[in-house]
DNA sequence: TACGGACTAGAGCGATCGATCCATCTAGGG
DNA sequence: CCCTAGATGGATCGATCGCTCTAGTCCGTA
């Protein structure tokens, strides 16, 4: 539009490769995990060559499944946020957080959930790169809990402990939702989640 | 040795090759999932060779790791059974499940747990043989644990949806406990899980 | 002793793996 | 207008993938 815009608008196109690498990524990892997922997939579906991949990330699929990792991570704690603040009564949050990944899982056909579980499970002791941004994440999200909890009343230690708990059985309750391919896991998940919530205020 | 352990070693030694395949992919599997694990690295570990592979297993790796999810999660039933025959109230004994879990994980340096949580999310729409595999197994935990509450005096509805969300949560914490390489995730899935099955009896 | 089925050994198949390399293209500054 | 750094396209690398195949060994039975 103006000379403003293209300037700001060069970093942009620059990164749109780059950009296009890491969303692809992500969904890719998220399906079928790292090993399961083949560079030249992901080249195929982000519509980009080996060129650019090891321009951008030059140590090679690794890097760049830690970048998608923790592209993914935050599509995850957007998620989270909106479930949290959609209820006053952390209970009823914490309830929310469940039953909005459910449906999300539901509408992607049961593929697009946590971007951690899949890949980390597998990597664990082989890529102390992928599993410090898998572990990263998870504390990310544990905080995000336990501050709602706090607000909502909920002393300190208490709160902490039982984000631990919530999102255990969040993630747990994915895998069952995900292999059953049936929201049921999830959903009883809100309900006892919010009952236990409710017993620690 | 001798004659007789000659003839009576022979159906065991028939079957000894196939045992230590279905063994050593099952740990393989728990530890880097499908796709991580190679077919090589099976044979190296189980020494054996593809001849004896594919005499066994016509259908290939994916016939092997079936059958070794299934022994793999034959270990995970025991292990869930001793927890929960650990005491008579069904809260403590689920909570031993957890501890259980912890001291396993812990004593294998966050390797050997759930042999089915590794394998089943990369493996979820791209191999039914195995996703329904695990779900088998998922189902009868689920059934294990709903038949130690309702031992315990809760009723059958409520049994049944609290063991789901029971093992929802044991699976989600060994994945926070094997990320982290820290076994408080499961410890306070015990302490809440207590408090849960407490409130419910 | 001869036979036949169960099992083993491992070379080799085509395909694909992740990664490298370099020629080429593009855009902005001199 | 050229120069250069950033970015791209894609052929190609050696290694490894899962798997097939043939030639064998072993052993109970006839």
């Amino acid at each position: 539009m103006n000379a403003t815009e293209r300037t700001t608008a060069q970093p942009e196109a620059r990164s749109d490769t780059r950009t296009r690498l890491v969303v692809a990524t992500a969904t890719l990892l998220q399906r079928q995990g790292y090993e399961g997922t083949s560079v030249k997939q992901i080249l195929r579906e982000a519509e980009a060559t080996y060129g650019s991949l090891y321009h951008f990330f030059p140590a090679g699929k690794e890097e760049l499944a830690a970048e998608a990792l923790r592209f993914g991570a935050a599509d995850f704690t957007d998620l989270l946020r909106r479930g949290l603040s959609s209820a006053d009564e952390p209970a009823e949050a914490v309830a929310n957080c469940a039953h909005l990944l459910a449906d999300t899982l539901r509408e992607s056909n049961w593929t697009d959930g946590c971007p951690v579980a899949a890949t980390a499970l597998e990597i664990i002791g082989r890529s102390p790169v992928i599993q410090r941004t898998s572990d990263e994440a998870l504390r990310q999200w544990r905080e995000l809990i336990a501050s709602k909890l706090k607000d909502g009343a909920i002393p300190e230690v208490k709160a902490t402990a039982l984000a631990c708990t919530i999102l255990s059985t969040l993630e747990g309750a994915e895998l069952l939702s995900r292999v059953s391919s049936d929201d049921e896991p999830l959903h009883l998940a809100a309900e006892h989640l919010a009952q236990l919530v409710r017993a620690s205020a």
